[in-house]
RNA sequence: GGUGGGGUUCCCGAGUGGUCAAAGGGAACAGACUGUAAAUCUGUCGGCGACGCCUUCGGAGGUUCAAAUCCUCCCCCCACCA
């Protein structure tokens, strides 16, 4: 029953097409979803496209930009964005690809954190035309015969079907019943939203579709589903998440984002450029072919997609800044142009002697690193220096004659101001 | 509810009375080599002004000169049975 298009809207409709399909995985179901959107464009009926949040961690990265990035394509589109954040399916904990429970947090914790969220999100997204919601709105009224209402829903066969659980049920790890409720609540959402497709990363595909299931279940429209790849961390091997430690956060310090760039291994630059940033296709391409070039060399291109990262979160300018900094500090390994500095009151302050300093509380004290035995190792793994002269005695101590820089590990440093 | 197997340092995982701050691997950190890449090699990997001392092996007690190891109670996980 496909109606007849007008050569505009088919026109429009290709347009829409090639932005909004760029990166994804799957855009399901295939024919209805090229169908539902014709008519949004035939019909000036927005889209409501809706990806959920969950507050677990304070700050926005990466990753999550890949998801962001795309529903700011459909808002420029014209459709409409429906963020939702997920102060209760944080609660919950999503299982998705995850291989024990997650730890919980308290409630407090997660409104603080989508808090930051929000703020980060429209470093993005145009906030005056994105409809934000807590999912705590409803979940908070629900009762108990509601709930095992959803509950009903959905079938213990189907929820095992997916291979996160299946590999939990086969390493003996233990399942906790809440967390079978995550896609239902994920589900909801989108009952609650009408939303007429949600966006996530391919490990969502599940609860994606069971959202579909769950509309129907509530006579709603099932939703069209856009899955996106995953962007993998810095350590080039999990996906980027916050508590792994692997990631690069969009309100970081522009030399923190460039230096962290340029940390990946070589085989991400390229899903960088494509998941990451806004470059064009013929652009990436170019960067592709050069990959493949072995008289080009990878870091050239990695400081380029450096300094493109950092100019989408900082001002004009600042992604040259950081290469150029990078570069003084790295390659040429002069010292950074601003070095962290401490007074020699505030050494008193501490507990440590300005005329007879100890290199170990020094370290310790400034949080240099975590412990006293931690400096230690340090030192005396030949990891510090002073005024670029390597320190190897761990019991070293020296008196303030003169301004001294201190230098720990690759990239720590402070400077001790004598008054 | 019954029976059996388990809970060890960031993770996995050895260890069944002293030789245990606890093998091995992974992660991480530092150093060398580099391009803050990869690979490789080396070292470190509970805390402490430190060849000694203090705190750790699910929790609480107990036995012992001595406990991760033995006993008691409790908590949690897994498998099978019901």
């Amino acid at each position: 029953m496909d109606q007849d298009f007008s050569p505009e809207v088919i026109k429009e409709f290709e347009k829409q097409w090639k932005i909004i399909s760029r990166g994804a995985i799957d855009m399901l179901p295939d024919g209805e979803f090229q169908n539902r959107l014709k008519k949004s464009i035939a019909n000036n009926q927005p889209l409501r496209v809706k990806q959920g949040f969950d507050p677990t961690s304070p700050d926005i990265h990466l990753g999550h930009t890949v998801g962001i990035r795309k529903l700011k394509q459909f808002q420029e589109l014209g459709h409409q964005i429906v963020l939702i954040i997920g102060d209760y399916t944080a609660l919950v904990g999503d299982p998705s690809g995850q291989s024990a429970t997650r730890p919980s947090l308290s409630y407090d914790d997660i409104m603080k954190n989508a808090e930051t969220y929000q703020t980060q999100f429209f470093k993005i997204l145009d906030k005056n035309k994105t409809e934000v919601c807590y999912n705590g709105d409803w979940f908070k009224k629900m009762d108990f015969n509601e709930v095992m209402h959803l509950a009903t829903k959905f079938t213990v066969a189907r929820m095992l079907e997916r291979d996160d659980f299946t590999k939990r049920m086969k390493a003996s790890t233990p399942i906790s019943i809440h967390e079978l409720f995550y896609p239902l609540m994920q589900g909801y959402d989108s009952v609650a939203m009408k939303a007429d497709l949600e966006l996530g990363a391919t490990e969502q595909t599940f609860n994606l579709l069971a959202g579909r299931t769950i509309q129907e279940a509530y006579d709603v429209k099932a939703q069209l589903v856009l899955t996106m790849p995953i962007l993998v961390g810095l350590d080039g091997e999990k996906k980027m998440s916050k508590s792994l430690g692997n990631y690069i956060g969009i309100d970081e310090p522009a030399r923190e984002i460039f230096g962290k760039a340029m940390s990946i291994p070589d085989n991400l630059i390229l899903s960088y450029f494509e998941l990451a940033t806004d470059v064009s296709l013929d652009k990436i391409a170019d960067i592709k072919a050069q990959l493949n070039d072995s008289s080009v060399n990878p870091m050239f291109l990695k400081k380029e997609l450096g300094e493109t990262i950092v100019d989408m979160y900082h001002p004009e300018g600042a992604g040259r800044n950081a290469r150029e900094e990078f570069e003084r500090v790295f390659s040429q390994k002069k010292l950074p142009d601003e070095i962290p500095e401490i007074t020699e009151e505030k050494l008193v302050e501490l507990e440590i002697n300005p005329r007879k300093i100890y290199l170990v509380h020094l370290i310790a004290k400034n949080k240099m690193a975590k412990s006293n035995s931690e400096a230690r190792k340090l030192i005396t793994a030949g990891g510090v220096s002073l005024n670029e002269k390597k320190v190897t005695d761990a019991n070293h101590e020296f008196d303030l004659s003169e301004d001294v820089i201190l230098k720990v590990g690759k990239r720590r440093y402070l400077k001790i101001l004598k008054k």
